[in-house]
RNA sequence: GGGGGAGUGGCGGAAUGGUAGACGCGCAUGCCUUAGGAGCAUGUGGCUGCGGCCGUGCGGGUUCGAAUCCCGCCUCCCCCACCA
């Protein structure tokens, strides 16, 4: 195809070297746009799903929020994701390589509200010209199978996977708190909350009761405990198994009868059911639904305060650990079933209510938080598990650890290990409780209080009550004159058009629901949809999904550890639940690359932009993307600079210098050279396989900077072969291809080569090629080094050990002594121990 | 409080029981140049009596040999956290 001969000759500039001959310099400016050029004309990055011959590589880097431009973080993501895209189909893979854009999201409305543009517009517009620079990039994407999310034609099927979801119990409307961002002016899941802050403007989160869509994530909490057939690495794994939380206790009832209110009394939950005899108070939280029941009159105004300024406060106020535990009584007492004593009910704020069952057993004896609330509130602390050693003392602080009971009435002199199963069983046996398994893990609030994002298929009808759309009437879709400022409502309330609709089932008036869909219902599924883009009759192909799904690499950053990652997960286990795939988890392997941050923290586009553009213009996208892929383990991430990036830049010349030589002036055929050169190129194949396969792309850079330094020194030898120099460059530039595929690509051309070289297939290395002909051995005396000697690769152990001891490093430290041991490490040392 | 990770030259980082500092940045010297914030070459952990000695956060241990394994500390980063 495109050989030397398409060279545009006003850009090539002749330059003489020592070797006389004339050759072009490295111009990326010229060579990368002419380049992609190819690439885009030849298609051969277009998937072809219907070849079976090679094995299937479905890879996946996470889509980018249209935010406007790309910044260096998301070269450094990009970069390495395409390089493992690269590296696969250079194994012989058929691979499946997309990429799109979440379009859905706040900062477009924020922009919209600021800028008075539409956020339509806003985002379109983001993504024409992020479109643009990821064409600078040079990625091996499909970019015919572009998803962008805010497209009616995608946002139809979150609503038809809304209906099924409905259909099959997975979707649910209730009412209850609520997480609320003031700021952002909606309602926010519990994984979107951190720090009681609102994940992303930062606002404190407070508490609201309102009626809200929810996905029964929690029905697969156990499930997804499990995570023995993913890939995965071991941060995001225990992040996951964290944030489900699962923990085994006993639920157990405190009689409050005498009270004569209609209900079995107050249920608390306990991991630590051994310690049930230490209990001297029972806490309610604020929001306990028996608290107003449960005070006796003279406390009333006391409890009636406490519980106002508790909904006062913030999440953030109400969960720091390091605050004093507060708490006011009710005067009602409830009874212990274990041994029928009476103690006290106060409400207090460190009870959350929305774990465990909003009320906990106070046992201060054994619990820290009890320990506080209790020393403050001077109620009694029983020890009823005894440390190794207690003889009745007094308690500094609450002790936690296993030991034995006592004060337990049968159960004294059981270890409490043994106690929690026994009395667990008691209670089971006389209906007092049971044993529960609870979850930190709450079910997915999915309703949003916005205009950009999904709208949900739902129309309220006086008669028939909350009434799905019908699927042939999806999409709902999202009209494009809402007045979005924000309100805490909808904008979409105030749309007459869109809100009033009739009931599908009775066709009387009804109003369609106003609130629109999380954003990261969009990114649960959208990998299922890069199988196939245009299908205008089904969310995915089937017949596709049945031999491509699941994504078999995916790769992005630690911040989704949680969200995303756990959202597609539940998701996926949906679909198999309704039948639409036969798989358990979407994403079998995942790499999480590390955050690039300056000095100033997060880079994003708001606060702290770094722009590649100029970075790319002078150097070029080859040299950008190894040198954020060589600063560096692509899992670390790091501090941004570009300090070292003209090191790079550097060698790409000198990359360039070496691969434009011409090989007929090497005459020699030198043994020795010539096994020196075949050594590195099997050497360096070995370590940038190693190391791609591992995505170590700084050492795998390292290693080939390595190669080309042995190439230089074999030219300067001058005793290599014209072959064996071409194979060399060969081998160079097929490793380079994944990394840096704009130069590999034209010098691969240049060297006569066939277009493309990223339809190549990587070089094999060859474990009998790695002998060199001498070896180095080093010479030590005690472990310490005092020579080097070189000999032949074949020597034998008698040869090497005479060869040490006679080295002058040796000789000076081992005579006038006694040898007592030698040591061999073949090929690679000689140790001598002297006494 | 729980969990995960890390500590190595002036800097980014290599090395997972076998020559510590690969590779690169920076720096130094030289060459080339009208010039150079360009390019090329060479050198570059510290100390040194040129024999060596010291050196991977600190203190011990195992081993012929430890950045690496074990025990005890210190520091930093990230995630989760009044989860009963």
């Amino acid at each position: 195809m495109a050989i030397a001969s398409d060279i545009p000759q006003e850009h090539a500039s002749p330059v003489s070297d020592q070797n006389g001959s004339r050759r072009d310099r490295y111009d990326h400016a010229e060579i990368e746009p002419r380049v992609r050029r190819l690439w885009d004309e030849s298609g051969i990055y277009a998937w072809d799903a219907e070849d079976s011959d090679r094995p299937k590589w479905f890879v996946q880097s996470m889509f980018p929020y249209p935010s406007g431009d790309l910044h260096i973080g998301h070269w450094f993501a990009f970069s390495g994701g395409d390089a493992a895209a690269r590296f696969k189909r250079m194994q012989g893979y058929n691979v499946l390589h997309p990429q799109g854009f979440d379009a859905f999201g706040l900062p477009a409305e924020n922009a919209a509200i600021k800028g008075n543009i539409h956020p339509k517009i806003w985002t379109y517009g983001n993504i024409a010209n992020m479109r643009k620079q990821f064409e600078l990039m040079g990625n091996s994407y499909d970019w015919t199978r572009e998803i962008i999310t805010c497209d009616p034609e995608y946002y139809k099927w979150n609503q038809y996977f809304f209906l099924k979801f409905l259909e099959n119990g997975l979707a649910y409307r209730s009412d209850g708190a609520v997480n609320w961002c003031p700021a952002d002016q909606t309602t926010l899941a519990n994984e979107q909350v951190k720090d009681g802050k609102c994940e992303r403007c930062e606002a404190v989160v407070v508490k609201r009761n309102m009626p809200q869509w929810y996905f029964a994530i929690t029905k697969y909490a156990d499930e997804m405990l499990d995570m023995s057939g993913i890939d995965w690495p071991e941060k995001v794994v225990v992040s996951q198994e964290n944030w489900i939380g699962r923990s085994e206790g006993v639920n157990i009832s405190f009689d409050i009868s005498e009270y004569g209110l209609d209900t079995k009394g107050i249920s608390t939950f306990t991991t630590r059911i051994d310690t049930i005899y230490g209990v001297t108070f029972v806490v309610l939280s604020p929001e306990h639904p028996l608290v107003a029941e449960l005070t006796q009159p003279e406390y009333a105004a006391v409890v009636e305060d406490y519980v106002a300024a508790a909904a006062r406060e913030s999440e953030i106020e109400r969960t720091s650990a390091v605050r004093e535990k507060t708490g006011v009584p009710t005067g009602s007492y409830c009874i212990n079933p274990l041994n029928d004593e009476r103690v006290p009910i106060l409400v207090g704020d460190y009870v959350l209510a929305t774990y465990g069952t909003g009320a906990v057993m106070g046992v201060p004896a054994h619990d820290e938080r009890d320990f506080d609330f209790a020393k403050k509130y001077d109620l009694p602390i029983r020890v009823v598990v005894a440390p190794d050693g207690w003889s009745g003392e007094e308690l500094e602080a609450a002790y936690i650890a296993p030991g034995v009971q006592v004060n337990s009435n049968e159960f004294d002199g059981l270890p409490s290990r043994e106690g929690k199963e026994a009395i667990a069983e008691k209670i089971e046996r006389n209906g007092w409780g049971e044993r529960v398994v609870t979850y930190h893990l709450r079910d997915w609030l999915i309703s949003r209080q916005r205009y950009w994002g999904t709208p949900i298929p739902i129309i309220y009808c006086d008669h028939c009550g909350a009434v799905p759309v019908p699927y042939e009437d999806l999409p709902v879709e999202l009209p494009s004159d809402a007045e979005f400022q924000p309100s805490g409502r909808s904008p979409l309330v105030e749309h007459e058009e869109f809100l009033n609709a009739p009931c599908p089932k009775c066709d009387g008036p009804g109003q369609r629901e106003t609130d629109t869909m999380d954003t990261f219902m969009d990114s649960s599924w959208y990998h299922m949809r890069y199988l196939s883009p245009g299908d205008a009759s089904n969310p995915f192909d089937g017949g596709l999904a049945a031999t491509w799904a699941p994504v078999d690499q995916y790769t992005g950053g630690m911040e989704h550890a949680v969200m995303h990652l756990l959202y597609a997960r539940f998701f996926n286990r949906a679909l198999r639940d309704i039948g639409l795939v036969d798989f358990s988890e979407p994403y079998l392997h995942l790499f999480s690359h590390g955050t690039m941050t300056t000095e100033q923290g997060r880079i994003s586009k708001r606060s702290n932009p770094v722009t590649p553009d100029p970075l790319v213009q002078k150097y070029g996208a080859d040299t950008l993307r190894c040198y954020l892929m060589f600063l560096g383990p692509w899992d670390k991430g790091g501090i941004w600079t570009d300090s070292g990036i003209n090191g790079i830049r550097r060698w790409m010349h000198r990359v360039w210098d070496l691969c434009t030589r011409d090989a007929s002036l090497l005459g020699g055929e030198d043994s020795r050279a010539e096994n020196a050169l075949e050594v590195a190129s099997h050497t360096a194949t070995k370590r940038v396989l190693e190391d791609m396969a591992a995505y170590k792309y700084n050492t795998a850079i390292a290693s080939l900077m390595t190669y080309a330094n042995q190439m230089a020194d074999a030219w300067e030898d001058g005793g290599v072969s014209p072959a064996l120099w071409r194979s060399s460059v060969k081998r160079l530039l097929l490793h380079l291809a994944p990394l840096a595929p704009h130069i590999a690509e034209e010098l691969w051309m240049r060297d006569g080569g066939e277009f493309s070289i990223h339809s190549q297939l990587v070089p094999e290395w060859d474990e009998s090629k790695l002998n060199v002909e001498t070896i180095k051995i080093v010479v030590q005396v005690n472990g310490r080094v005092r020579d080097t000697i070189t000999v032949p690769a074949d020597a034998g152990e008698k040869e090497i050990a005479d060869a040490a001891l006679a080295s002058p490093g040796a000789q000076r430290h081992t005579q006038d002594k006694q040898i007592r041991r030698e040591i061999y490490v073949p090929g690679r040392l000689f140790n001598i121990v002297v006494g």
